[in-house]
RNA sequence: CGGGGCGUGGCGCAGUCCGGUAGCGCGUCCGCUUUGGGAGCGGAAGGUCCCGGGUUCGAAUCCCGGCGCCCCGACCA
């Protein structure tokens, strides 16, 4: 029935899978918007997923959520020089309010920096104030020449965190504690492996000292920056006058930080566990780690399999599982796990007559695999069914980023020729030019996703840069990217 | 902004070349029979054919002008 219903496999088209995956899981939609999406319960469910666990980092770490306005006097946006330059193309603006033409139009926010610090300078005046640490989960708009659903949407949500510091040491260190958390939850969480390193300066946040991101590889074998922490140095600080009494009676700015993941979390969760029939979830952010689906013949094993199911449904959520019976709609139950697979649901359990006659029901593992569990204990297996599938997928999905990564090509023609065919990440000596940089992304559309941190780098630093034969600078991590 | 594709019941499409009663599949609703991997039969509802002009006795179809969306590139989380 139905070839509508069918995903686009990845082998064909890569992108329409994609496309075909968030439509049948039913995660989001487009909107009547240009370039911007609807997110769907299902979608929606998995990023309170994400900003359940990772607001719950922030504040474990000290942080603070506050909320500042959508709206931002154009003029602050061109307070910092390379900030107004890398957003003013890419802002929408307010014009008009109540009929009438605006005094000083309003630019949607495409990030709050220039906000977060004019407010910072009249809050902070000791270095008793300091360190600020914050963070606000909002909505940003970009007006992006091409969209995607969650990997590149007009209007996206994420969170921004902004913290500001009495030192330089303290501003990095908190830089390097949120691309830690970050990299926690990608892995933990997301069963999404991702490479930590610090930006070129051609890749940096704009307005940034320096900008650390986590950057993951896709089933395609393109590169996703997953989340960036920046180090601001004093630049906003000194844009908005945030100035504060040093403890030996000076005056000075303070050292800040900016750090954000979006909705685009998703999109990598997508594209790096899902498969041709639909999403695979990791257990530890799906909305339904287990569904039970009754089966029956007669009126009486209706009612007894649909008892059970609740039961079971309960028992398990009592037992700390996110689960839920999926009660007669009219779909027969092949429907019912075809819709359960394309959503990404990690456990199945089927209970027919013959299962409760046993004691028994039948446990299919998204990832593959079926099997008779006993009712007895249930909660405790699926537990660890659960935790064994969340290290399965991480095992997988790294495995898999191995398996396409190359570690100091030969030559340059290695260098130019993996990147043009399957791709994946390529590590090599860089001399640090950025016009090396420039002429590798005309050639081969790949960019450097990073420098790569300490223990990502190959155990012998290259000697010599793949592309002029100069002496290496840095070792790098060159891929086509998202 | 350049290239490509497409706008027709809720969704996916045919019909457009060659003007003549707006069709098909899926979904939806009702009824009966079904139910261990996308159920079957019978009945029913549902359409400004993207918009605006023009040609014509007559336009989804031809002509002119708009608008929108998707995909591929350049910009970016």
């Amino acid at each position: 029935m139905a070839e509508s219903k069918a995903i686009t496999p990845r082998a064909q088209d890569f992108s329409a899978w994609y496309n075909d995956l968030i439509q049948r899981a039913e995660l989001a939609d487009y909107s009547p918007v240009r370039g911007c999406m609807v997110i769907r319960p299902n979608g929606y469910a998995i990023w309170e997923q994400m900003q359940r666990a990772l607001d719950d980092m922030f504040k474990a770490t000290g942080h603070q959520n506050a909320y500042f306005p959508l709206f931002i006097p154009q003029s602050f946006l061109a307070r910092e020089a390379e900030h107004v330059e890398g957003f003013a193309p890419e802002t929408a603006v307010v014009t008009h309010g109540g009929g009438k033409e605006l005094e000083e139009p309003l630019v949607v926010r495409p990030t709050s920096e220039t906000i977060i610090y004019s407010m910072f300078g009249k809050w902070i005046q000791s270095w008793r104030d300091l360190p600020v640490l914050m963070n606000q989960w909002c909505n940003v708009v970009r007006w992006e020449m091409r969209t995607r659903l969650f990997l590149r949407t007009t209007e996206f949500l994420w969170q921004e965190g902004h913290t500001a510091h009495a030192t330089e040491a303290d501003a990095q260190a908190e830089t390097l504690q949120i691309l830690g958390i970050y990299r926690r939850f990608m892995e933990e969480w997301m069963a999404m492996p991702v490479l930590t390193g610090l930006k070129t300066e051609s890749e940096k946040f704009a307005g940034a000292l320096r900008t650390y991101s986590c950057e993951a590889l896709m089933q395609d074998n393109k590169a996703l920056q997953a989340g960036t922490s920046h180090h601001l140095g004093q630049n906003f600080a000194k844009a908005f006058e945030v100035q504060f009494q040093t403890a030996e009676g000076g005056l000075d700015y303070v050292w800040s930080t900016s750090w954000g993941v979006s909705t685009r979390l998703v999109g990598g969760l997508i594209m790096t566990h899902g498969d041709d029939r639909g999403l695979v979830c990791p257990p530890r952010l799906a909305q339904w780690q287990a569904v039970v689906v009754p089966i029956w013949r007669s009126d009486e094993e209706k009612a007894a399999t649909c008892g059970a199911a609740e039961r079971i449904g309960a028992e398990l959520r009592a037992g700390g599982i996110r689960a839920t019976p999926d009660l007669p709609e009219g779909l027969k139950q092949g429907a019912k796990y075809l819709a359960w697979e394309a959503r990404g649901a990690p456990l199945r359990l089927e209970l027919g007559p013959r299962d409760l006659a046993s004691n028994s029901a039948m446990l299919a593992r998204r990832t593959g695999g079926k099997e008779a569990v006993q009712l007895d204990g249930l909660a405790d297996t699926v537990r660890r069914e659960l935790d064994a599938m969340q290290d399965g997928l991480l095992a997988a999905a790294r495995e898999r980023r191995e398996a396409h990564s190359l570690r100091g090509p030969k030559s340059k023609d290695e260098f130019i020729d993996f990147l043009r065919s399957d791709g994946g990440f390529v590590y090599a000596g860089f001399c640090g030019e950025p016009s090396v940089e420039a002429e590798i992304k005309e050639l081969t559309k790949a960019t450097i996703r990073c420098l790569p941190d300490a223990e990502f780098r190959s155990p012998e630093k290259p000697a010599t840069c793949i592309w002029t034969g100069k002496p290496a600078a840095v070792e790098a991590v060159w891929a086509r990217a998202y």
